[in-house]
RNA sequence: GGUCCCGUAGCUCAGUUGGAUAGAGCAACAGCCUUCUAAGCUGUGGGUCGAUGGUUCGAAUCCAUCCGGGAUCACCA
């Protein structure tokens, strides 16, 4: 048993004898002892002196006797002010580590139930080519997913892709008036790029229209009503609407040049999905969710045929479900395909990695659910992540201040190959494998950056920050995994181990401590739907055997029972570094 | 204006959901490589936890008010 838990159902048991009384889980206060005092876990005694009915100190002390009495693994207690500081023996420690060891792989706790969850992630628009905010989605969608995965539960990842709408009709539109034909063969540009470009181009000609329209005396609004190039986009749509093969025709074959865009980004990341929706197939659904809600009396419709909901009681305000004429809004398309999701998969849970502007969009979509009646209405989760800014402000595309993805990666790797270079450590290496460490070394930086901060939280991203290696990076992590696989490299196999006798310094103690704490982590990480208590973790493991292996040497020492120890402690440190990295979809490099 | 989120060291962020003298990284300064990779380690300086009041044994954490920043309130997505 985890010395945690161990010390936990003890004095619940020690309290409930010592004063007749009947306390469960959540009333012992358990933490971690602070490093100036002596201890392993400290126990808050503050709240047990209302059963005591003694100071606290008094009650520290008869609960720390009782422990130490009962419980063999304890060392030594020590009382200050109103804190009981729990001393295990050093035997204890080695046990457990021991029993970590035994089992060569590496492995999580699992959920006490195991749940089917859909994470929806990435869901770009196809007029564009993603940018920072997307990686950042990207990322956390992903990791999220592999969280779930790594408690047991069965995850599907979803991208819904917004393949239709006013805006692609835009890029079709100057790409037909302007594009002479132009493709990513013959351009040689990445299908999304190229596609993104005409999305330019058709803001500049509007633009230029909508300017000598209010020449012309006309308003600005006017003018960008009445802009003969935003009539034609609309136009467009309506022949997209009515299937008109031609305008079929271009939209199919644009949509295919951003998804093998697309996909090129994605690989790069190195996330990937299960299952993609098409807005083209789901946009009409949710129109029999409509009438069921007018049925129930949740919806209500106006004279003008529009159907709306009234969420006043619930302290927001009416919103729209469906248009007057009849056609659906983005809510309506929500409410369909989330009915749909629980009845193909018989999901769990639904979680959507959204960002934070949509907080409130996702609090209707909940409600509605939750005034129709389904039993699943709070398993629909928003994962809403805050923006991403830049030292100069906010990214805008419109003002092309946006960071391109697949600029930004490349320059990632880039840094990463000058940053290795100066350390002239590679020599020897084959020109595949180097590339391949830089690779893993930029994305790292890049993805550990991104996924480091609390996803709630806006976060600034300073690009010249997130190329460091050093301090709280990536890098720094998988340097401390290659430094570990050097010694074990140097050591050979490992075996027939048993360290029952040998000493424990606080270094090693402090290593064992953390990587016993790899399932609760976990655990609040699914909790918290957090990839940042991930890395945060893997970064305060990697930060405490750098303190070990600074003072104590592996394969100088001469006894050869402590030497296996320590390479056990060397390569258990390894695999969960590598596993926690993997959470975030980092990879680890042999050396670097 | 209504609703929601945020405010912690010069900068970027943690803070185990109410516990001990609030911690890391970067930046600055000072040390440590004939020793398993110095992308490392050790030390120094740096704080009115936005402000005030309240709740209690105890508040960065909970409540109220105020100040500052952001998001959102479309027959857009």
């Amino acid at each position: 048993m985890e010395i945690q838990k161990l010390l936990k159902c003890k004095a619940i048991e020690m309290v409930n004898e010592l004063y007749q009384a009947e306390i469960s889980d959540s009333d012992i206060q358990l933490q971690i002892t602070r490093p100036e005092f002596e201890g392993d876990f400290t126990i808050v005694v503050f709240p047990l002196t209302k059963l005591s009915r003694k100071s606290p100190q008094d009650t520290a002390v008869a609960l720390g006797e009782a422990l130490l009495k009962h419980v063999p693994e304890i060392e030594k207690y020590e009382v200050v002010k109103g804190f009981l500081n729990i001393l295990f023996t050093k035997e204890t420690w080695l046990n457990y580590f021991y029993t970590l060891a035994e089992s060569v792989d590496f492995s999580w706790k699992t959920a006490p139930v195991s749940r089917k969850i859909m994470v929806e992630y990435s869901s770009p628009n196809t007029n564009k080519p993603l940018h920072l905010g997307h990686i950042r989605n990207n990322l956390l969608g992903y990791s999220v997913a592999e969280i779930l995965k790594a408690r047991g539960h069965t995850v599907i990842k979803a991208n819904l892709i917004n393949d239709r709408g006013i805006h692609i009709c835009k890029s079709m539109l100057a790409w037909m008036k302007f594009g002479n034909g132009e493709s990513p063969e013959s351009s040689g540009l990445k299908g999304d790029h190229l596609v993104g470009k005409y999305y330019v181009i058709f803001d500049k000609e509007y633009k230029k229209e909508i300017a000598a329209l209010v020449n012309t005396g006309i308003s600005e609004e006017e003018a960008e009503k009445g802009a003969p190039l935003i009539k034609e986009a609309q136009q467009l749509l309506q022949l997209w609407e009515k299937g008109d093969p031609e305008t079929i025709r271009v939209w199919k074959m644009m949509n295919e040049w951003v998804y093998a865009g697309f996909n090129e980004t994605y690989n790069k990341l190195g996330v990937n999905f299960d299952k993609f929706y098409y807005e083209s197939n789901t946009y009409l659904l949710g129109k029999d969710i409509v009438q069921e809600g007018l049925s129930k009396n949740v919806f209500t419709k106006r004279e003008d045929g529009s159907v709306w909901i009234d969420l006043t009681k619930d302290g927001l305000d009416e919103k729209l479900v469906l248009r007057s004429d009849g056609t659906s809004v983005y809510m309506t398309q929500d409410l369909g395909t989330a009915q749909d999701r629980f009845n193909e998969f018989a999901l769990d849970e639904l979680i959507y990695t959204v960002g934070n502007e949509q907080d409130y969009h996702f609090k209707v979509l909940q409600l509605i659910f939750k005034h129709f009646g389904r039993s699943w209405w709070q398993s629909l989760h928003h994962l809403s992540y805050g923006m991403v800014d830049l030292p100069s402000g906010k990214m805008k595309s419109r003002e092309g201040t946006v960071v391109d993805a697949d600029d930004l990666i490349a320059e990632m790797i880039q840094a990463a190959e000058d940053k290795t270079k100066e350390q002239g450590k590679i020599d020897g290496i084959s020109e595949d494998e180097q590339k391949e460490l830089f690779r893993k070394i930029g994305l790292s930086a890049l993805k550990f950056f991104l996924l480091k901060v609390d996803p709630k939280k806006k976060m600034l991203f300073n690009p010249e920050e997130s190329i460091e290696l050093q301090g709280f990076t990536g890098p720094f992590i998988q340097y401390t995994y290659t430094r570990i696989r050097s010694i074990l490299r140097k050591a050979g196999e490992l075996n027939n181990f048993n360290f029952s006798n040998v000493p424990l310094h606080s270094e090693e103690k402090e290593v064992i401590k953390l990587l016993s704490r790899k399932d609760e982590i976990l655990r609040e990480a699914e909790e918290n739907l957090s990839p940042a208590i991930i890395a945060n973790y893997a970064y305060e493991l990697a930060k405490e055997f750098n303190k070990f292996y600074q003072v104590h040497s592996v394969l100088n020492e001469t006894n050869s029972e402590i030497q296996k120890f320590r390479l056990s402690l060397c390569f258990k440190t390894a695999q969960c570094i590598a596993a926690n990295l993997k959470l975030l979809g980092i990879e680890v490099p042999e050396r670097m």
